[in-house]
RNA sequence: GGGUGAUUAGCUCAGCUGGUAGAGCGCUUCGUUUACACCGAAGAUGUCGGGAGUUCGAAUCUCUCAUCACCCA
């Protein structure tokens, strides 16, 4: 068998991998030996998803550790599967739908619409397994998961599972007991996609923005004394004012303005506190006064010391607003626009102010009050913003400035042209509104890019402070381990300081949420005049207008499914007067429809009175579960649970989490939250956070800069094991991995290099002399020194990469093998190999074949897990093999057995004595061919055995055709000095003298340097005192080694004296 | 503003519990030695960001300054 000069990774590694799947390599429990388990669950990628760079690290380190705990006999299982990833895929799919011009989302509606998206999932599922299949993942797909599985719709429904139980199982439970609520908050609202989204959704980007200052009049003209002063206390400004100066980056929002508020200790605006002022916008006749109040929050030294509070657009207002019972007006809708409903501005103004002069409110009767002036309704919010500032500049309510104020920035300060008449003005004359240039931080949806609205809205949210506890005090404990150290301290901050975490979504891709809803036909207390039980007359008229309907609040329910849900509204209605008790419970689409359906059912009782016919219509709740609430459940729910299956009960908690520092919030938090809310108990012992690939100039990776390197065109480079090796050999903990091709490239050459090997073995023979088939080989014995060292650098290398491995550092492990393989099988023992090889006795060529084969089978086991395909290419072509290579047996040999401390040193001074040799030759320009005499002056004993024992292959490898021993170093010789022996080359008619001296005077330099410090430390009476004995020991050791070199390389020196 | 981390060879980075600096890539020179030119041999380059402290001894521990990055407001 004639073996390529190069592995073919394009062809290979396809063909490999289907035979891994044919064979079932990677079945939950393939290859299980011993009861342990391992489970390692994958982070869900987006259904629609592609591989990207941070997938492939990721998906590397765990299947390096899965691929290592199989071969060690592990029960293991590596759970796979996809996230239905809400806003991505409704978005993925929309887009898709508009490039084929197919009807949109609203057109078709929601059931067609999400006939479409299970059609997009089903379609595009196989491009990220495809992808993950290609960098090698040993994943049991035979499992499958995904987040939405059991759904309704869902094509494939039966199949991998009903995660959708488990998800709206869980929400029932946690509503029941009390985790889940529904309230109206101000939360993040995407105009674009029109939901809203939880905090860690939005990205704060900073951005040049403005802040734009106005004066808001005091109510009917009042006036008060303005007085600044300075930080002793010195008045700097003093003048009379009939307003308060309000900065804000958002004027568009003063229309919904609750109050102007102070900070309590703010002496400026005491005189004014408790009075009214006037939003300099709107319509003349109907400006709007607010109440100037005092709030911790407003910071004196910020802009003018007073703030604007609109809570229903603003996260700190909606605090003060809160607080101080400020109403909270809504001005836009769901797109981002200026609200275009209600009643025309000036009723709702009127309204208004009747609630800023003390009229109670509640917060439903200010959320319908629409305070949009009538010519700013409907419009994009940022041009009413433009208008807004337009009409208030116009007014003169703008404060003003000098053109040269700096706060303006840079373009405003730009002097005027002469010719355009510049020279003439006076620039500190002239007055100009102050709109500071300013860096604001910005925020945006991470998916839609849009600026995010806060926006008060009714929204589901779990109570996280309630469930919060026991996913800290499982990290504090240690009960879950988080690697590295620095990323626990992230974990605390954020969950010690956890927000309600809102989980609805205005989406119709994801979980439906499990609430329906009625109308509350009790809360107003029925009036019983004749105390008969039934219902009155006038009360049945009144539930049959509309208008009470409308006006009426709403009962909801929360169920599995609508059966349980119909029995909880039944049960409510059986406590109503008749007829309402004998309602019948029915499912409807929406508000509207129930209204016209009660309606029209009691227009109907009537006219019968036939209480039989009544209907009581409920309808489920259109919102959908965020994303994460569901693969918040990802390690029960893929394992069956509710059901206790025998997976649950074996894989369950599962033992590491491989994942990226930026969802250590979104998920890893969250599951810990929900593991311990839900079933009691860790999801997983240890969580190792791993850090963001960027390109090679530390940049993240981002389509939009167009940096990203994409692993697939990567692989079809330099294959999947290069890949896979360059990101475990960068994967130390903690930082970020710059990659470059180039490296990558670097590791290719390893696989080929361990190609090479594996063929110049082939070649050799190795493969026909032994028997290969068996599972359990030991180790040969063996005698030669070469023979007996590599042994014990193999059994250096398994113990190095085990205790790495063991403690995640996958680089270390990676780098060791490399060295291992490259530095020391490559590098040196195949080179030792060959005068074996080539030696006429038998005995020699066999036991070298043996040991030859042995190693370079350790080197494809431990090199397995970091370059699968390889190594599996290569178990398979050398010999016939019990088993594959996936199944392989780890060893567990160890130094003790198999390091021989004597041929250790004996190999290590051969490696020294080459090295020593080839570095002089080369310095004197030896040419690289010529093979040369050599003089031993001088030997002890151990070198002289070393030599007897190594002689052929020192002579090889050093190009020396003869040893003599010589009394003493002729002269002109190049000197060769190694521990316990010196050498010469007696070269001298080929030689440089003044090349060899400059040559020794070096190294000289080097050891005297070395030489002066270990001397000092030596010579300093502390040292031999405080430090360790074998400190000691070692540094007199290592000084009288230098001192007799040095000695060598002097007296080498005075004989080149001679010469010249 | 709060927090976290970083600063080591030309570049990208290792260096875990303090013992006197390493790798890969790049660079220079040499080389058709029958595994490999995706190779081999040899070589050059570092007051480990500045300063101070602890210690017999500091890249490593402490403090401080500077610069950069990221996360959260």
């Amino acid at each position: 068998m004639a073996m390529d000069k190069t592995f073919d990774a394009n062809e290979a590694e396809p063909r490999i991998y289907a035979a891994w799947e044919e064979a079932g390599a990677f079945a939950a429990g393939a290859n299980a030996s011993r009861d342990e388990t391992f489970s390692i669950m994958i982070p869900p990628p987006n259904v629609t998803g592609s591989l990207h760079m941070g997938h492939a690290f990721n998906n590397t380190l765990q299947d390096v550790l899965v691929r290592w705990h199989r071969m060690r006999g592990y029960d293991t299982l590596w759970q796979p599967g996809t996230d239905h990833a809400g806003i991505a895929t409704q978005m993925v799919t929309e887009r898709e739908m508009a490039e084929n011009q197919e009807p949109s989302r609203t057109e078709m509606g929601r059931e067609a619409f999400l006939d479409r998206v299970w059609q997009q999932k089903v379609k595009s599922r196989g491009t990220i397994i495809g992808q993950l299949k290609r960098l090698g993942a040993s994943c049991d797909w035979s499992r499958e998961a995904f987040t939405m599985s059991g759904a309704p719709g869902d094509p494939d429904e039966g199949r991998g599972g009903n995660f959708h139980d488990a998800v709206i199982r869980v929400f029932v439970d946690m509503y029941d007991k009390g985790l889940i609520y529904r309230g109206k908050r101000l939360v993040n609202w995407d105009p674009h996609f029109e939901t809203a989204i939880s905090d860690l959704e939005v990205e704060n980007v900073e951005t040049n923005g403005h802040m734009w200052h106005f004066k808001y009049p005091l109510a009917g003209g009042e006036t008060y004394e303005y007085v600044e002063t300075d930080e002793d206390g010195n008045v700097v400004l003093r003048e009379e004012r009939d307003y308060i100066s309000i900065a804000t980056t958002r004027p568009e929002t003063m229309l919904g303005d609750g109050a102007v508020a102070v900070h309590p200790s703010d002496k400026r605006y005491a005189p004014i506190v408790g009075k009214l002022c006037e939003i300099p916008v709107g319509p003349k006749d109907q400006r709007r006064l607010i109440p100037i109040i005092t709030d911790e929050y407003p910071d004196p030294d910020f802009g003018s010391g007073a703030v604007k509070i609109t809570g229903a657009h603003d996260f700190n207002d909606y605090a003060v607003a809160s607080r101080g019972n400020i109403p909270m007006y809504r001005l836009m809708d769901t797109s981002g626009h200026m609200r275009d409903d209600g009643v025309p501005y000036a009723e709702a103004a009127a309204q208004a102010q009747e609630y800023a002069a003390g009229a109670p409110f509640t917060a439903a009767e200010v959320d319908v009050l629409n305070l949009v002036p009538d010519d700013l309704r409907g419009l994009d919010r940022f041009e009413a913003r433009k208008r807004v500032v337009r009409q208030i500049t116009d007014e003169g309510l703008a404060v003003m400035t000098v053109a040269s104020d700096p706060r303006l920035g840079k373009a405003a300060r730009k002097p005027v042209a002469p010719e355009e008449g510049g020279e003439a003005r006076d620039e500190a004359q002239e007055l100009v509104p102050l709109v500071e240039a300013k860096q604001i931080m910005q925020p945006y949806g991470d998916r839609s890019k849009v600026v995010i609205e806060p926006m008060l809205t009714d929204q589901w949210f779990v109570d996280a402070e309630k469930i919060v506890g026991p996913a800290l005090e499982a990290v504090r404990s240690g009960e879950v381990e988080i690697l590295p150290e620095q990323d626990k301290k992230v974990y605390f901050h954020w969950l010690e300081t956890i927000e309600p975490w809102c989980i609805s979504r205005q989406l119709w891709w994801g979980h439906q949420i499990p609430v329906w809803y009625g109308f509350d036909l009790s809360g107003e207390g029925f009036r019983d005049d004749e105390c008969d039980g039934a219902l009155d007359e006038v009360e049945l008229g009144r539930l049959l207008s509309e208008q009470s309907l409308l006006k009426g609040n709403e009962v909801h329910h929360c169920g599995f499914d609508f059966a349980r849900v119909s029995e909880q509204f039944a049960d409510v209605l059986g406590t109503l007067p008749t007829p309402l008790n004998h309602a019948r419970v029915v499912e409807v689409a929406d508000r509207d429809e129930a209204m016209h359906v009660i309606a029209s059912s009691l227009g109907d009782y009537g006219v019968s009175q036939d209480p039989t016919h009544l209907v009581y219509p409920v309808w489920r709740d259109p919102d959908v579960l965020d994303t994460w609430f569901s693969s918040g459940l990802w390690p029960i729910g893929t394992l069956g649970w509710p059901e206790q299956t025998p997976e649950l009960q074996k894989y369950f908690p599962t033992s590491v989490l491989i994942t990226g520092f930026d969802i250590i919030f979104f998920w890893v938090a969250r599951m810990m939250m929900m593991q311990y809310a839900v079933v009691g108990e860790r999801p997983f012992d240890t969580v190792y956070v791993h850090a963001l690939v960027r390109d090679e100039t530390g940049k993240k990776m981002s389509k939009s800069l167009g940096n990203v390197l994409d692993p697939l065109e990567l692989i079809d480079d330099y294959g999947a094991d290069a890949v896979r090796f360059t990101l475990a050999s960068m994967a130390a903990m903690g930082r970020d991995l710059k990659l470059s091709p180039q490296r990558i490239a670097g590791y290719r050459n390893f696989t080929t290099k361990l190609w090479n090997a594996v063929r110049f073995a082939e070649m050799n023979g190795v493969y026909e002399a032994a028997d290969f088939s068996s599972k359990n080989r030991t180790p040969p014995e063996a005698t030669a020194t070469a023979n007996r060292w590599i042994l014990g650098e193999t059994a250096r290398v398994r113990e190095t990469v085990d205790a790495a491995l063991d403690a995640f550092r996958f680089n270390d492990a990676a780098n060791a093998l490399y060295a291992f393989t490259w530095g020391k099988v490559c590098d040196w023992y195949v080179e030792f190999a060959k005068p074996l090889l080539d030696s006429d006795d038998a005995a020699v060529v066999a036991e070298t074949r043996a040991t030859m084969g042995w190693v370079l089978d350790q080197c494809l086991i431990l090199l397995h897990p970091f370059m699968p395909f390889v190594t599996e290419e290569l178990w398979g072509k050398t010999a016939a093999r019990e088993e594959m290579l996936v199944h392989a047996d780890w060893p567990g040999y160890t130094t003790t057995e198999l390091l021989d401390a004597d041929a250790d040193r004996e190999m290590n001074w051969v490696i020294e004595l080459i090295e020593e040799v080839r570095s002089a030759r080369a310095q004197m320009h030896v040419p690289a061919g010529l093979h040369v005499p050599m003089l031993q002056v001088e030997l002890d004993a151990a070198g002289q055995s070393a030599w007897t024992r190594n002689e052929t292959l020192i002579k090889r490898l050093a190009r020396i055709d003869s040893l003599t021993g010589v009394p003493e170093m002729p002269k002109g010789a190049i000197t060769v000095a190694v521990e316990g022996g010196l050498f010469g080359l007696p070269l001298a008619d080929i030689i440089d003298v003044a090349e060899e001296r400059a040559r020794l005077e070096k190294t000289l330099g080097k050891l005297e340097k070395e030489i002066g410090g270990l001397e000092k430390r030596l010579s300093n009476p502390k040292f031999a005192e405080s430090a360790p004995a074998e400190v000691v020991e070692e540094t007199r050791d290592n000084l009288a080694a230098r001192q007799d070199e040095a000695a060598k390389l002097r007296t080498a020196l005075a004989r080149l004296a001679e010469v010249a």
